[in-house]
DNA sequence: GGATGTGAAGTCGTTCACAGCT
DNA sequence: AGCTGTGAACGACTTCACATCC
């Protein structure tokens, strides 16, 4: 274990080996070798070993990884052992459709809170389609509701032209993460864990790929 | 010009200089330095001229960029100069949500088919949301209908199990480009523009983050 | 003068190739 | 013998620094 600086790539990789040896796991395969792991993860097996020996030896020489071990050890360096406390701000289509996705219980993430400017806009259709209606707050609350619901992390899914104002919001508050799916590049202090996922931008890739590489 | 070899992430930024361009556009703006607008996407000044420079010389020494003329170029470069025709495959909670992003009419790009295995699933709650319904057909059609309504790129929005089922009718129709939105890993023949889009992962990444940089 | 365009230098990430265990 | 773990080689991307041009 080395633990220097960690390439982001490898953390996006670590995410797709749990995600594949969860699949082993379900088919009641025991072992594997970090030639097929990478195979099935489109990546090269030295690429795999490199990926964990930022963090440590899990595999046996001359064996390969026991699959449960191996994937519990991911899940420990990604932060999966623990349940991270999600809060929704903006619940347009996208606000919304993520308070209804299932997997996140999966993965250790739990919704806690959304917040929107408009409680009474896409809220009655959301109401309709869950048990329980997901209540919405406004975006003032957001501080005393950070502390009481010991929120972690904060997605960002407004409008590209209020994403800084709810930034600023955030920054004041105990939260510490942030995942922000409009296109506008926020501003924070440092010390906050910030990702982008705006995914146009992928689909302008693809666009682009069509564009020149074929055809 | 040299369109060599560009690297991916030079194709991400040129989205994101793209979106700030028009924003700068909107305002009124006429002329932006390298410098500002690496300032804006959070990059470096050089890096926005290496970028620009795979495609071509769009500046003038001494001025900078016209905002309008280099948002032009970008688009044309990205295959924004033209509508790109998409079909959603999976309309659960995510696909759904994809049939209501409006952004989508800004960019280019312009949804002219979905299909489900189960077509009296969400689609009456998406029915009532909007005035003309949109259709949702099996994936049995799938390659009539690509045929018909010329789709360009398919967005994956199923289950990860039946994502490389998709995959493989896709293979079979004219559509040559894929965003994929599940975790699964989809095998196509050379010659398709695949790219995965799965939005755990970047949450994973933050929560690895918050896990160890900080605290 | 001032900002672009670009070779060169530097940094970072990936792949190779083999030593080291089991 | 087989597969992991890892230094070294390689390749790719980013940043620097300055020549170039408006």
């Amino acid at each position: 274990m080395k633990f220097s600086k960690v390439p982001e790539a490898t953390i996006r990789r670590l995410s797709a080996y749990v995600h594949h040896l969860e699949l082993l796991e379900e088919k009641g395969e025991v072992v594997v070798s970090s030639a097929s792991l990478a195979e099935a993860c489109g990546v090269n097996a030295a690429q795999v070993r490199k990926d964990l020996a930022y963090f440590g030896e899990f595999g046996i020489r001359g064996v390969g990884y026991y699959i449960k071990d191996l994937a519990d050890n991911i899940k420990a360096i990604l932060g999966l052992n623990r349940q991270w406390r999600l809060a929704i701000i903006g619940i347009g289509n996208l606000g919304a459709s993520l308070l209804f996705y299932k997997d996140f219980f999966k993965k250790n993430y739990k919704i806690v809170a959304a917040f929107d400017v408009d409680p009474t806009g896409v809220v009655g259709r959301v109401s309709e389609r869950i048990g329980k209606p997901v209540e919405i707050l406004h975006p003032d609350q957001l501080k005393e509701v950070a502390k009481d619901r010991r929120i972690d992390i904060a997605i960002i899914a407004t409008p590209a032209s209020e994403a800084q104002k709810v930034a600023d919001l955030i920054a004041q508050t105990t939260i510490k993460g942030i995942l922000n799916f409009t296109p506008a590049q926020i501003q924070m202090p440092k010390g906050f864990a910030v990702k982008n996922y705006f995914f146009t931008a992928v689909l302008d890739n693809v666009a682009y790929l069509l564009r020149w590489k074929m055809r």
